[in-house]
RNA sequence: GCCCCUGUAGUUCAACGGAUAGAACAAAGACCUUCUAAGUCUGAGGUUACAGGUUCGAAUCCUGUCAGGGGCACCA
C-alpha cells in the first residue's frame, strides 16, 4: 500500500514548481500543502486547499487550481483531478486500481499498511512504569493502553521499537509494602499484631498482601517470624511484579526491558548527573530556593527549617520554581534519577523516546525536559503523551480509587468483568488529553452499545463466509476484481487510509486514531456485508469468486486493525 | 495566585486552519425461510460554554471571562 497523501503532495508541488519554471506562476516559496482524504462524496478521493497561494502568488486561488490541474502528472492510481472553486484541488482514484488493491491488501498479510519512515530508527516507548507496591489499577490502565498501542503504531510505521518499565524497589513506599506484609505474616500465622501509628498511616491495606501471606506461610512455615521488613519486602516485590506482569499479559503487554531506578545509583549516574549540572551553573546548596514560584501556603520557613539541600535551577528554563535535586538528609529526590534515567535513554542512542505518563506527572516531565535541556540534549527527542485521568462511574457515580485504602478498581477486576478487547478498547478510543469517563455498567454490557464487538463482528462475518463458501466448495479462484461494484468499492476506499492513520498516529503520537478508524471500517463494512452477497443463488459464479476474493481483503483490514490495537481476531461469536 | 488538560447533538466522544461540524448510544418508525439480527434501513436531533481578535477561511490559533478535572513537596 502507499501512502497517498503523500505521494500526492509530492505531485501537487512538482506541478506548482513546474508551473513556476515556465512562468506560468510567478516564484514564490511554497507554503506547506496537505493533500488529505476528502470528507464527503462529490468532493473526490483526495483534494488539497490551494488557497494558501493566493497572497504569495497574488492570484486568483480558483485560477491556479486550474493551472495545477493541467499541469499535475497524474500517477497511474489517479483518473481524474479537478479544479473546483474556491481553489480546491480533488482527485479521484482509478477504479480498476481501487478495485485491484484487494489484491494488494491481501498480499501485505501481517505488515499489512507497513511504513517506510521509521525504516533503520530505533523507538522507545517508556509506559507503566508503576512501583510494585500494589496491583495495576485504572488510573496506570490507561498509560498502558496508550503505550503498548504506540509501541505497535511506531512498528508498524517501521521502527524498530523497546518497551520498557521504569520502576524504583527502594524508597518508603516499598519499605511500607514489607512491613506490611510482614504484619499480614503475622496474622496468618495467628498471631495479634497491634500497629502503631506510623505503621497505620503507611499500611497496604489490599488483599493481594493477605494472599501473599497465606503462601509465604505455605511456603516458609513461622520460619519468618524474626525477619525484618527487607526479607518480606523482596518477597512481595518478587509476587508484585509476577502479578503486574500476568495482569498486562490478559491484555497482551509485555515490556523488554525493566529498568530498575537503583542501577542509576550504583553506576554513578545520577552523581554524574549532578556534576555535569553544577560545571553548567544551575545547581546551589540552600537551605531555600532562590525562586519559589509563589506557590500557595508556601512556608518558606518550613522548607528552610530542614536544613541545606542541593537546588537545580530549573527557573532558568521557565519553570516557576527551582527543584531539589538531594535533600539536606544527603538522599536525592525522584527527580535526580528520573533526569540520570532520560539521559541513559538518550545515550543509548534511540532516535525517538516516548513516555507515557499520567496527568499527575506533568509538572515532574517539565522539570526533566529542563535537566535535559541543561545538560546540552536534545529534549524534543523525548515524546511525552500526557493521558489524563480516568474516572470510574457506576450506576451514574464516581467511585473513588485509592490503592492505600484497598477499595480500588484493578486492572484485573476490570478485566474479570468484561474482557481484555472491551478493555483495550474503551480506554484507547478517545484522546490523550480528554478526561476519561469509564462507564463501568456500560463496560459489562455485552451488547452493540460496546463497539468493540461491533468491530469484531465485522471479523468474524468475513469467517463466517469464509466457512460457509469452503462447504459449499464455492473459491476465489481466478477472481476478476473488476466486477466488483460500488459499496466494495467504498470500503476499499477507507481500507487505503490506513497506511495515513499509522502516519498519523505516529506523527502526533496519537494512538486513539486507530481505534476510531476500525470503527468507521465497520460502519462502512456492516450495510455491504448485508447486500454484497456471496452465496445467493442469484449470485453467478465469477461475482460470488470477486466478492469472496474481496471479503478476504476486508478480514486482513480488520486483522491488521484490530491487531494494532492489541485485540484478538476471533473467527466466531 | 501560578501551570497543564477539557468544555461540540439528550449522553459518550471524533474532526493535523479548509468545502454542508461527524460517529456511536439513547429516543421514533420499518426489516430475520436468505454467508451469524452482536446486523440493516428511514427520519429527527447543533448559536462548537461566552465575548472579542487574527485569517480569504476558526470547533481548531491568540486574548479575556465562566465552568469542570489535575498539579504547584527536601513524596514517587
Amino acid at each position: 500500500m502507499i501512502l497517498i497523501p503523500v505521494e500526492l503532495t509530492r505531485v501537487v508541488r512538482e506541478a506548482l514548481a513546474a508551473l513556476q519554471a515556465e512562468g506560468k506562476l510567478p516564484a514564490f516559496d511554497l507554503p506547506a500543502l496537505d493533500v488529505r482524504s476528502s470528507k464527503r462524496a462529490g468532493q473526490g478521493d483526495y483534494s488539497v486547499a490551494l488557497m494558501g497561494l493566493a497572497k504569495p502568488a497574488r492570484m486568483n486561488p480558483a485560477q491556479i487550481a486550474v493551472l495545477v490541474a493541467e499541469q499535475v502528472m497524474k500517477p497511474d492510481y489517479v483518473a481524474k483531478a479537478e479544479a473546483v472553486a474556491p481553489g480546491y484541488l480533488n482527485f479521484w482514484l482509478d477504479e480498476a486500481w481501487l478495485k485491484a488493491q484487494a489484491d494488494a491488501i491481501i498480499a501485505e498479510g501481517e505488515v499489512l499498511g507497513e511504513l517506510a519512515e521509521g525504516q533503520g530508527k530505533r523507538a522507545q516507548v517508556e509506559f507503566v512504569s508503576a512501583n510494585p507496591t500494589a496491583p495495576l489499577h485504572i488510573g496506570r490502565s490507561r498509560g498502558a493502553i496508550v503505550g503498548d498501542t504506540m509501541a505497535r503504531l511506531l512498528e508498524a510505521a517501521g521502527y524498530a521499537v523497546e518497551r520498557e518499565y521504569y520502576f524504583n524497589n527502594a524508597g518508603a513506599q516499598m519499605r511500607a509494602l514489607g512491613n506490611s506484609l510482614r504484619i499480614r505474616y503475622l496474622e496468618a500465622l495467628g498471631l495479634p499484631y497491634e500497629m502503631i501509628d506510623d505503621e497505620r498511616k503507611s499500611f497496604y491495606q489490599g488483599n493481594y498482601l493477605k494472599d501473599f501471606a497465606a503462601q509465604l506461610v505455605a511456603e516458609v512455615g513461622d520460619s519468618w517470624l524474626n525477619k525484618g521488613y527487607e526479607a518480606f519486602k523482596l518477597y512481595a516485590e518478587v509476587k508484585m511484579f509476577e502479578m503486574i506482569k500476568a495482569t498486562l499479559a490478559r491484555v497482551d503487554i509485555q515490556h523488554d526491558v525493566f529498568f530498575n531506578e537503583n542501577t542509576l545509583y550504583d553506576s554513578g549516574a545520577n552523581d554524574a548527573v549532578l556534576e555535569r549540572l553544577d560545571r553548567a551553573g544551575y545547581i546551589y546548596r540552600a537551605a531555600a530556593p532562590e525562586t519559589d514560584g509563589g506557590a500557595p501556603d508556601d512556608d518558606d520557613a518550613k522548607e528552610a527549617g530542614k536544613g541545606e539541600a542541593i537546588w537545580f535551577r530549573s527557573s532558568r528554563f521557565g519553570d516557576p520554581k527551582d527543584r531539589v535535586m538531594v535533600k539536606s538528609s544527603g538522599e536525592p529526590t525522584y527527580t535526580l534519577p528520573d533526569i540520570a534515567y532520560h539521559v541513559n535513554k538518550l545515550e543509548r542512542g534511540f532516535d525517538l523516546a516516548v513516555n507515557v505518563l499520567g496527568a499527575d506527572h506533568n509538572t515532574q516531565y517539565q522539570v526533566v525536559r529542563n535537566g535535559l535541556t541543561a545538560l546540552g540534549y536534545d529534549a524534543d527527542k523525548v515524546h511525552v503523551i500526557i493521558v489524563q485521568l480516568v474516572a470510574l462511574l457506576r450506576g451514574g457515580e464516581v467511585v473513588r480509587m485509592s490503592s492505600r485504602a484497598g477499595n480500588f478498581e484493578t486492572l484485573d477486576d476490570l478485566i474479570d468483568q468484561t474482557s481484555p478487547d472491551a478493555v483495550r478498547y474503551m480506554l484507547l478510543a478517545r484522546s490523550s488529553d480528554t478526561h476519561l469517563n469509564f462507564d463501568l455498567d456500560l463496560a459489562v454490557k455485552k451488547s452493540n452499545d460496546n463497539p468493540v464487538y461491533y468491530i469484531q463482528y465485522a471479523h468474524v462475518r468475513c469467517a463466517g463466509i469464509f466457512r460457509e463458501a469452503a462447504a459449499r466448495g464455492v473459491t476465489d479462484d481466478g477472481a476478476d476484481l473488476s466486477l466488483l461494484g460500488e459499496p466494495e468499492m467504498r470500503f476499499l476506499r477507507k481500507a487505503l487510509e490506513l497506511p495515513e492513520v499509522i502516519a498519523d498516529s505516529v506523527e502526533f503520537f496519537e494512538p486513539h486514531r486507530i481505534a476510531f478508524y476500525a470503527l468507521e471500517l465497520a460502519n462502512i463494512f456492516h450495510p455491504i456485508f448485508d447486500s454484497v452477497r456471496v452465496l445467493g443463488v442469484d449470485v453467478p459464479p465469477e461475482l460470488a469468486a470477486a466478492r469472496l476474493r474481496f471479503f478476504k481483503a476486508a478480514q486482513a483490514i480488520f486483522r491488521r486493525s484490530l491487531r494494532l490495537m492489541g485485540m484478538t481476531t476471533p473467527e466466531v461469536m
